[in-house]
DNA sequence: TTTGGCACTCGCCCCGCGGGAGTGCCAACC
DNA sequence: GGTTGGCACTCCCGCGGGGCGAGTGCCAAA
């Protein structure tokens, strides 16, 4: 028996199956497929392929359906993924040249590979942890407040008000001090990561305790540990969703035992869809970092969270550095080649706009 | 044939299907309300309230449903908004207290307003076109890039990159050039109103043209058309969802008549929801602008969108001098006493929040 | 105007019955 | 040993019919 066929009629299968949503049969295929034998051996290959638990008859005499293993050789093994037209490509470029800020481009970038893929788009934003103080600015507001900006390379913008112990007299808060204060932060933080900035900060209260006067420090370490907590806020991680009603379409008319509320559920959970994200580009880094935009694919079941265990999940990191994640959420009955080469295609363009 | 009864009836239908999501009879109705009448002069009297349009029957012979207009009717004249329960109210507070910048606010509302009511929310960003100019930042970059943010009352803040023409020599941008824009562009902006704001800057670039070299003025006015860019940028009127799995659960496992994906299609586009939110405060301004947050119901058909004729908006104003709006949208067939309560409660405390 | 009675209407559920696609197995063939 | 055609078998799906029951409209009496 060959095994190099065996894996032409898994691949047969799960191309059909994605075509047409339902189990498929041994005569089906032959119809669709030039395999160059009969049916009888197909379902010999059939029965071998469900012992290896690749595919599975959903009752004793229907077709059959891959298995979310079949769909892993699929992927790992058949599918090679099919680059993009030059039209598809520079649509792709175009819309997304469009944005104006990081938050247009993110949720452009989502929009887009919704519906790219006719699937549940999910975008990270950029990692806090890998971008670099581009600068901090601090400005005062009232007497007894400050604000505070920081902005990252990534071009996000975080901004706090910061409450200032010291009474600072009837003008607001004295300039000298916080232009003293904006460019010993700038000075300490400038074109670094978040984490050696974090570290550059945290003597600074002391710096000042002596040559402005008593009370001073203190102001300076509540920006210091504002400026710090935005650093290390987990929060900041934050994610953008987009096609969700593509989900429901495909979840709806059809029995693709997917659960859309369940589904939903998970993705309104933000916490859960980051896990998701950084696993999969943690995963990668160890894995087949030789690309820096690898393709991940995780199926099923693969998926640790209970609602998503009958959906797939496509993603790429993306940024200079692998900086994030972007990717896709469907049914695990997708057509995995076409929302690879999609997902790769965006992650690829995304990046390329962010570092001008 | 007593008007006061018949609304009574009315009433109790509205009642039991939203509870129940079954048409209701003449028997069921008796079961579990004291009308004090029998069985047919329900019947009458609701052979009298479909006449007039406010419920109808599926088919031939089963119970009565609520029209859009029955509904319309019982929102107006029958339900009293009951005030929640103290420990109701606690929560909320504590919850939206917690929230550390207006992104977070936001979602927080939406995610809070989701929970409390099982339905999806909808919230817009503080409206820009009604809000105040707090501050104006503009740092050098690079030499010939600006940075530039604008700082809101609302809490918002936008940033541009500027792009300078004029060569600025070796260490960035001239600083007493950038220091002098930055203060002539607080003073004509500081606390006015957007419109007000852009009217005022609209003549800088003399003013700068002469006194500093030539070629200044173009850059001012590079700076002044991004200012006036973010103010008028309809883009920014932006639009925060939650809860839409709420909708899928509705949606699916009941006859509700609700498609869940031409919803969710809906609320994907983010201009739709924006109409409707802004066409609801319009609406409440010129009608009871009495309290500040009315709660406004939009219901089935009275949504102009396809997409949503079979759902219900619930919404309010929300922050000082009715700012922006959010809402919840649901089925019609949907609790409204309690959607109502929630919604007017939530914008309450999300308008104390904003005003700190 | 209200009430009890009564005939009638339909939607829903359940059942049983082919039809058909698909399977597994077997014997024959290369 | 792998491949093939044949064959009996399985079981899902769709369809039509009958019984049930909730609910109605109407009418005559109070």
């Amino acid at each position: 028996m060959s095994d190099d066929r065996r894996l032409q009629v898994l691949r047969a299968i799960v191309h059909d199956y994605v075509a047409t949503s339902e189990p498929v049969g041994s005569k089906a295929l032959l119809e669709r497929h030039q395999l160059g034998v009969s049916a009888a051996t197909v379902r010999n290959d059939m029965a071998a392929l469900e012992d290896e638990g690749l595919i599975s008859a959903p009752h004793t005499s229907a077709g059959r359906v891959p298995t979310d293993a079949g769909y892993r050789v699929f992927v790992d093994r058949l599918s090679q993924v099919r680059p993009l037209t030059a039209s598809q490509r520079r649509a792709i470029r175009a819309f997304l040249a469009d944005s104006v800020d990081l938050d247009d481009t993110v949720e452009r970038t989502a929009r887009l590979l919704a519906s790219l893929t006719n699937q549940a788009a999910v975008m990270q934003y950029p990692s806090l942890r890998r971008s670099r103080v581009r600068h901090i600015e601090l400005l005062a507001l009232t007497p007894a407040r400050a604000m505070l900006v920081v902005i990252l390379d990534s071009g996000r913008i975080e901004q706090r008000v910061v409450e200032l112990a010291t009474p600072q007299g009837e003008g607001g808060p004295c300039e000298a001090f916080i232009a003293r204060l904006r460019a010993r932060l700038n000075e300490e933080t400038d074109g670094r990561l978040l984490a050696e900035a974090a570290r550059g900060l945290a003597g600074l209260g002391d710096e000042f305790t002596g040559s402005l006067g008593p009370g001073r420090g203190a102001d300076v370490e509540a920006v210091v540990a504002t400026i710090t907590a935005v650093f290390a806020e987990e929060r900041e991680e934050r994610v953008v969703l987009a096609g969700t009603a593509n989900l429901a379409r495909a979840g709806l008319h059809e029995t693709s035992g997917l659960d859309v509320h369940s589904v939903l559920d998970a993705l309104e959970e933000h916490v859960v869809l980051l896990r998701l994200l950084t696993n999969l580009s943690d995963e990668g880094d160890g894995d087949e970092a030789a690309s820096p935009h690898h393709v991940t694919v995780r199926i099923g079941a693969e998926n640790e969270h209970a609602g998503l265990m009958s959906t797939s999940l496509v993603t790429s990191s993306y940024g200079s550095d692998a900086v994030a994640a972007l990717g896709v959420l469907g049914p695990t009955r997708m057509d995995y080649p076409q929302t690879m080469a999609n997902v790769r295609a965006v992650a690829r363009y995304v990046s390329e706009l962010l570092e001008q």
